[in-house]
RNA sequence: GGGCUCGUAGCUCAGCUGGAAGAGCGCUGCCUUUGCAAGGCAGAGGCCCUGGGUUCAAAUCCCAGCGAGUCCA
């Protein structure tokens, strides 16, 4: 590129006094008013300020003031910073700089900026550089930017390059910089899809000032900057950024910028801490002072942070230990001071902490202020420090208002990440345990870190108190980034060919309530309709489109499917397109009770959304809404789960004020006397571009909303809250219906109250006690069941009667088993409830009960096999009772039905097993009999099948395979 | 928006390549002791998150849902 051609108008300004100069150091170009070396910036300068201020002593506020005035008093207007979660932006989260504001409806020309030029002190959060905050001594994670923009569009110059340098040069010196030691650095510069020359201002070594002229905007072809292409557009932009805490830094001399700009909490925490001793000693102070000074050196990376070490303690001449030992107190006392001052920004301007999003990064940095008031083993809770903090930023007002909410998210974080550490360590221990004597795997680590939050350094501190080595690798958290390296997936957005067509009038913002309505064709597409004008609305806000007919000239009804809106232009997307002609005149109708429907819910919204802040407090901000005809859902950001009792003093709420029947009014304004007016509240669906707005009035609700409403809030009707949910961490999902929708919703849950109460023959109100009884009592009878088998199983394998009638069989004694069997124990008898049969003797079976007597065979000395078949039990039953009946028996092989299937369990002892037999086998190969498969153990297997009825099939081929197994074995041994 | 982990007794968690639900702490009762700390014995306490599927058989495998946690953009 050539800087040349950018930098002209700089030039202009600059040639009177100053002279072009090229940096020894890093070869780049700057200006001077006086011989210079080397361009002024770190690495190429040390910092001359500290100990001996550059410019006139002021603190932050006054130094706010001056700029602000001083861009006031030259025809700027005063504009209130933005919040700093950047809400109007999809592609950023949190406001980087004063710019963010204004991109891109306002950079893009789209909406006209609030002022024209401007001057703003808006608060940033740069998260970048957040490990290097505290020790390089001028890094901060949040930051005030003091800006003036100007906004120059065709037509409408405001001024450019010249002015710029100018306002900054007389501002410098009217603060005191001396003329001589003020330098302009050059330095192409690119940034959200624009780019520019910018001019770096630095006085003593301290980048103080960046001003950009933005011209260009990313295209195919044109220069080449910082890799991108750019072209020149018509649009130019000042945009100029004064770091607040910088300037009051230069202009106080103090070791580091975070003594400069919050010289209270500093003191606060070093008392806390007892440090104030030890920086009592020389020896210290000087090694703090040296320290502070070389620190501006260092980069951003942590491989610089240990160069920088080893350089600060050999030109002090002590150790890196000693030097780190002194050292590493008072940047973690800087560390806090700064993130806690970042989060009273962060929660005060309504972000939650969350898992996601900018609540993610809220999180992140409370961990981290955590993580490092631990490690200053001091009584000071991060609450009090962010109070502290509160108590300082006096100018922002707001933050007071809502320290209550602050501290009690902070209260609900902290709570929240001794717990996460808590279950960490005792997840380390269990690992520990596991890896006794072994390293620890890398991969277990980066479990810990990835999937249960545990930072590394805890997990080498609990593994080295319980004696595993746990060793960190230095690159451990590049190696977990480049594991999350993914291929971005980046959609092409669908360009969709416009018709050059005046826009669509929107007869539905003027007549909320019309349901039918004249228009004339003015162009068709490819099943779409386009008139000059209509009622259905194309969709938005989360509300869905309208849906109806359209009659033409002739009389021909055509259904409407869907209406879209497409730049300006409502397309009406029609089930048939070919009886429309161009210019003639047609009826629309609406779907009314769609419409009503969605609108009523729309209402709802609004007014859900005031009472769920009315319960749960300001911190309340809209994360997405979308309705429907029978159901809508609003979902709100929260950090806490939201309780019954707050959700029914919601949903009364919000009835409440349906009932009042206020007036809903809504009216287009001018974008920017509407924010004047009711600030960004006005954006909890969004915001709209252009210039002029629609706002929206529910009752105490105030939104920027597109959608259509019901004209009172009474029409409304019942409004209903279904369900809430927590679909992430920190957002609450409200379910809600109303009007038709909320009745029909009543009736639903009534009929399931009235279907389960005529289930247990209940009146609805006992329905709580009655299923609790139930419960209750199922849970009894499960218990009591488990019991009466365990009996049973004993029963079996113990009863005389069975006992005798088995000798009988095996002695082929028919009479006296018949003769048992019909007197057997009336008991036996009561018990199983089934008449004793022996009609199956000639199978060698008799059945007692439900149970069937089968044999015991000795076809070795010492090895009975007992088999038997059980009706009705299941397999834990036969586990049981063939456990009982191994203490007799050698083999014990068990059928059993239940729920018309087969189940088989084989049992042996392990003296039979060490000979050979292995009851697995067996059971494998009898379940083909019962058509399923078994397994199991050589001790013990179980198995089963469909075919019920081949059950003592399956029982004898399982003896006999036993039978023959210990032949086979007799005649080997 | 994407990745990963986890839902088993009141609590903290085991439960392997599917095959009879476990431990520690806590709880109840008894024993030991002058008492306490503690110990011994016995016991209660489980919709193994929910719903499908695979299987003879699912806490275990697969799918979906609900809930919790965590890392990244």
């Amino acid at each position: 590129m050539s800087n040349e051609q950018l930098s002209l108008g700089a030039l202009e300004y600059l040639r009177d006094d100053f002279a072009p100069r090229r940096c020894a150091s890093c070869g780049s170009q700057f200006w001077t008013r006086e011989e210079q070396s080397t361009c002024g910036d770190a690495p190429c300068a040390p910092y001359t300020f500290i100990g001996a201020p550059v410019l006139k002593k002021r603190q932050l506020n006054d130094m706010r003031e001056f700029y602000l005035s001083f861009f006031e008093r030259r025809g700027h207007t005063r504009v209130q910073p933005y919040p700093i979660i950047a809400r109007w932006r999809e592609d950023v989260l949190l406001v980087n700089a004063s710019i963010y504001d204004f991109q891109p409806l306002v950079t893009s020309g789209k909406v006209p900026p609030p002022a024209n030029p401007l001057t703003i002190s808006q608060p940033c959060v740069r998260l970048k550089d957040i490990d290097i905050v505290g020790k390089s001594g001028r890094h901060l994670t949040n930051f005030e930017m003091m800006a003036h923009h100007a906004f120059n569009y065709p037509g409408c110059q405001i001024y450019w390059s010249n002015e710029t340098v100018a306002y900054c040069d007389t501002l410098l010196q009217k603060l005191g910089a001396d003329p001589s030691a003020i330098t302009y650095k050059e330095s192409p510069w690119a940034g959200g899809g624009n780019a520019g020359l910018s001019l770096e201002v630095l006085v003593g070594g301290l980048e103080l000032a960046t001003l950009v002229f933005m011209d260009m905007q990313r295209s195919k072809t044109g220069m080449l900057i910082k890799g991108e292409r750019y072209e020149h557009m018509e649009t130019s932009i000042v945009d100029t950024g004064y770091g607040l805490e910088r300037m009051v830094w230069a202009a106080n001399g103090m070791p580091t910028i975070y003594d400069a700009v919050m010289p209270d909490i500093v003191n606060y925490l070093i008392e806390g801490t007892g440090l104030e001793h030890s920086l009592e000693d020389p020896h210290y102070a000087n090694i703090l002072a040296q320290n502070a000074r070389l620190a501006g050196l260092v980069g951003v990376n942590g491989s610089n942070l240990r160069g920088l070490r080893k350089r600060v303690a050999t030109s002090i001449g002590i150790a890196v230990e000693e030097l780190m030992r002194i050292v590493e107190p008072i940047e973690t006392v800087y560390t806090i001071a700064d993130h806690s001052r970042c989060l009273v920004f962060m929660l005060g301007d309504g972000i939650v902490p969350s898992n996601v999003k900018a609540g993610y990064l809220a999180r992140l940095v409370i961990r981290k202020a955590l993580r490092s008031l631990q490690g200053l083993n001091c009584d000071i809770g991060l609450e009090e420090v962010i109070r502290k903090q509160i108590e300082n930023l006096s100018a922002f007002t707001l933050y007071e208002a809502r320290e209550e909410t602050i501290i009690d998210m902070i209260r609900h974080e902290t709570t929240k990440y001794s717990s996460t550490i808590a279950k960490g360590k005792r997840l380390v221990a269990s690992l520990a345990q596991r890896y006794r004597g072994q390293s620890f795997p890398l991969e277990e680590l980066v479990t810990l870190y990835d999937s249960h939050g545990m930072p590394p350094e805890v997990v080498a501190a609990v593994g080295n108190e319980i004696g595993t080595n746990v060793e960190l690798p230095d690159d451990f958290y590049s190696l977990i980034t480049n594991m999350h390296e993914r291929v971005e997936v980046r959609e092409e957005p669908s360009t969709e060919s416009v018709l050059d067509l005046p826009a669509t009038y929107r007869l539905f913002y003027d007549e909320p309530e019309h349901v039918t309505f004249q228009a004339r064709v003015i162009g068709l597409s490819k099943g779409g309709v386009i008139l000059d004008r209509t009622l259905f609305y194309p969709g938005g806000g989360g509300q869905p489109e309208d849906t109806g007919h359209i009659t033409t000239g002739v009389g021909t009804k055509v259904r409407v499917l869907a209406a879209r809106l497409v730049q300006q232009l409502v397309i009406h997307e029609v089930e048939d397109v070919t009886p429309f002609v161009i210019g003639e005149s047609v009826r629309g109708e609406i779907d009314i009770d769609r419409r009503q429907s969605l609108a009523r819910h729309h209402t709802a919204t609004h007014i859900l959304l005031a009472s769920i802040r009315d319960v749960l407090g300001n911190h309340i901000w809209q994360e997405g809404a979308q309705k429907g005809v029978a159901r809508s859902r609003l979902d709100v950001s929260h950090y806490k789960k939201v309780t019954d009792d707050e959700r029914k003093e919601i949903e009364r709420r919000a009835n409440r004020v349906i009932m009042d029947d206020l007036p809903v009014e809504q009216k287009w304004m001018d974008r920017n006397e509407a924010e004047q007016a009711y600030g960004f509240a006005l954006y909890q669906g969004g915001v709209p571009p252009g210039a002029v707005i629609r706002i929206v009035h529910v009752g105490a609700d105030v939104q920027a909303c597109a959608g259509t409403h019901m004209t009172s809030t009474g029409k409304v009707g019942p409004l209903r809250i279904v369900k809430t949910e927590r679909i992430q961490d920190g957002v609450e999902r409200f379910e809600f219906a109303a009007g038709i929708a909320a009745i029909l919703y009543d009736q639903e849950r009534d009929a399931i109250v009235s279907k389960s109460s005529k289930t247990l023959r209940v009146p609805p109100e006992q329905l709580p006690s009655t299923t609790s009884r139930f419960f209750e009592e199922w849970k009894e009878l499960g218990k009591e069941n488990e019991k009466l088998r365990e009996q049973k199983a004993k029963f079996v394998s113990e009863s005389p009667s069975i006992k005798k009638a088995q000798d009988a069989l095996n002695a082929g004694d028919l009479n006296t088993l018949r003769d048992i069997l019909s007197s057997l124990d009336a008991a036996f008898k009561r018990l199983t409830n089934v008449a004793v049969t022996v009609d199956t003797v000639p199978n060698m079976v008799a059945q007692v009960g439900d149970v069937m007597v089968s044999t015991v065979e000795q076809p070795k000395p010492g090895i009975k096999v007992y088999s038997m078949t059980l009706i009705d039990a299941n397999m834990k039953e036969l586990l049981r009772t063939s456990q009982e009946l191994l203490n007799d028996n050698a083999v014990v092989i068990l059928g059993g039905v239940r729920a018309g299937k087969a189940n088989i369990v084989i049992m042996m002892r392990t003296d039979v097993v060490k000979k050979g037999l292995n009851a697995a086998m067996i059971v494998k190969e009898v379940c083909s009999i019962l058509g399923g498969r078994g397994g199991g153990r050589p001790e013990r297997a179980q198995g089963g099948g469909p075919y019920a009825d081949k059950i003592n099939e399956a029982v004898n081929q399982a003896k006999k395979l036993v039978r023959e197994k210990l032949e086979a074995i007799g005649q080997a041994g």
